[in-house]
DNA sequence: CATAACGGTATCCTTTTTGACACTATGTGC
DNA sequence: GCACATAGTGTCAAAAAGGATACCGTTATG
């Protein structure tokens, strides 16, 4: 996003909206909570459900949403380091949120998608 | 946003969240949204509400949210011109998503603004 | 004539976000 | 000794998003 750490919403009555996506938004955040919302996972499992993720940008987008208190990191001392991220009791109250996107997004999806499933030649 | 026009999502299970999080990202969208939902609007009027937008980033995100079938943009043949903006069939079922997100923001929005309340110096 | 309202464009510039890539430490297995 | 797995960090560069400012044409109004 864009307006993350711009705190300081012109606050008209949609703000609230505003101020929710500022923290979901972020390019991995969304499928992240997602993910998060299953089960806790630790630090390269989320990395392969991602794929094309980068190390540094997922340890950026895990450590916002640790500032925001939407998840939780819990570092257990072990070798090899072991690291579970969970959502928190506040991220949890984003679930209905999320799944109204997913929603929306199952739904609405290819009509943005090139459509994969209309190209099957032969 | 930052993943508008990056289309290919990577499509693990939370790609449909991604999806529509890419279209009402953008500092703007989402409160644009939300007031459309109420009625109809006019360029200046949706600036009125937004008051800190300038005129090209309202332009920006009308035409971007324009191209992505969530609102109409009707012109009227008159002088001074008139313009409304509307939500879209498509749009409107955006409706409980961004009613999920209101509610959120509602409920804990007080988290993470500075609590104007609690700095009440004499 | 100057000004304001309307709904924009065009340019330029700054900030924010994202990505590439290399590098760290520890312990295990071969 | 070498590679691999874990969970990162540091640096630099590119791309995207956002903001400031000035300008356009028309008509009504003072």
């Amino acid at each position: 996003m864009t307006r993350r750490r711009t705190h300081g919403f012109d606050c008209a009555p949609g703000c609230s909206v505003e101020a929710a996506l500022s923290l979901i938004d972020g390019k991995w955040k969304g499928v992240i909570l997602f993910h998060l919302l299953e089960r806790p996972m630790r630090f390269n499992e989320i990395r392969r459900k991602l794929a094309t993720v980068t190390q540094r940008m997922l340890t950026t987008q895990l450590r916002e949403m640790e500032a925001d208190g939407l998840i939780t990191r819990t570092v257990f001392a072990q070798v090899p380091p072991r690291v579970d991220y969970a959502l928190s009791d506040l991220g949890r109250t984003l679930e209905p949120a999320l799944h109204a996107l997913k929603t929306w997004g199952d739904s609405n999806m290819h009509l943005f998608s090139p459509a994969p499933d209309t190209l099957n030649a032969s």
